[in-house]
DNA sequence: TCCAGCGCCCGTCAATAGTC
DNA sequence: GACTATTGACGGGCGCTGGA
């Protein structure tokens, strides 16, 4: 269990949603909220909070993009591997039949 | 028209792996 | 060991849909 110093997040995050739903700040991108130099804790820890937050946002949208590609990509070879899977089925039945008549 | 159920997307936290 | 990136889990909002 790793606490980064500045972290008494978990208490303070309880549900960010609905504020983040009416955050004033609409020049930035959704979810990220300025602080006032009033509410800026010593030593710049707040703005650490948020660089992570910021970073961890973006790393969250980019797992899941690579995520969708991937599942995408193994359902594509799905797709293919049914196919070839079908043409040999019916390859191997016509060889049968083939067979078949070969010996009669 | 209302509402429960569902799927999708998002932000955050926490754990873990990798790097220096 | 500190720092960073990645990703699974969780909880929440939103839009859609089918049934009452």
């Amino acid at each position: 269990m790793a606490v980064t110093g500045d972290e008494t997040e978990s208490a303070a995050t309880g549900d960010m949603s609905a504020f983040q739903l009416h955050n004033p700040n609409s020049s930035l991108p959704q979810g990220v909220v300025m602080l006032d130099d009033s509410q800026q804790a010593p030593g710049n820890v707040s703005q650490k909070r948020e660089l992570r937050l910021m970073k961890n946002r973006e790393a969250a949208r980019e797992c899941r993009r690579k995520k969708k590609e991937y599942v995408k990509c193994l359902e594509n070879r799905v797709a293919v591997l049914e196919n070839q899977n079908k043409t040999l089925i019916e390859e191997l039945r016509a060889l049968k039949d083939i067979y078949r008549h070969k010996a009669e």
